[in-house]
DNA sequence: CATTTCTTGACAAATTATGTCCAATAATAG
DNA sequence: CTATTATTGGACATAATTTGTCAAGAAATG
């Protein structure tokens, strides 16, 4: 199943399981330390190409990151909404109807 | 059930329902009439204080549009993923998580 | 305490969003 | 066809947000 931590969590678990510097890492990722650190506890986004290499360090499963990864972007989006359950229903059913317009238009 | 038109496009029918032009909604709302027009083709996002607007005007359902602008949101967000459906599901997941979590600390 | 690690806040630079104007195009009425 | 009204598109300035960097301080380790 999927892992409902966090993006962030999720790489400092993989961290810390190899036990590697913040720094270091940081260093791997050719970013500054006190940016890895805001990404570790989700003060500041990630981006896909940051997740690739995570992936790709952690010999981690890239689409199940940027499942994580794009879950927490919806989350921020609507997590105060009494409707969230809902908001997610309609837009599933958009996306679905957006891709069987193009299909048709094929 | 919830009306699957981006908040643009029912901006646009309700306006055209009632034979407003553009022109004059734009002025009800207070904004330049291109920033409606981008508005109503889904060229610009609105935000929650006009749609609470629309609603007032048009005497339609606030929650109901909202959930239209939200699912928009979301929608822009991740159309592009093959794996939409799940991080949709995921969202919720942690939407839920997160409540509960809360809850338990009161 | 000394060293290493991590966090925090301040700041500038870059990117993206927003507001406005006005000319071009489209639609409609006379 | 012409005039009028309505809508769209692009250019541009301004505002807001995001991102990257630095350095100092806090926390943990030995």
């Amino acid at each position: 199943m999927q892992n409902l931590d966090s993006i962030g969590t999720q790489i400092r678990k993989f961290r810390e399981e190899a036990e590697i510097p913040l720094r270091k890492l940081a260093a791997l990722l050719d970013i500054d330390q006190s940016t890895l650190s805001k990404i570790e506890r989700d003060e500041r986004r990630t981006n896909v190409q940051m997740i690739e290499q995570i992936a790709r360090i952690f010999k981690a499963d890239k689409d199940k990151l940027l499942v994580s990864f794009y879950s927490d972007v919806v989350m921020y989006e609507i997590q105060k909404e009494k409707a969230f359950s809902e908001i997610l229903q309609v837009a599933e059913a958009k996306i679905e109807y957006q891709r069987t317009k193009t299909k048709k238009l094929k």
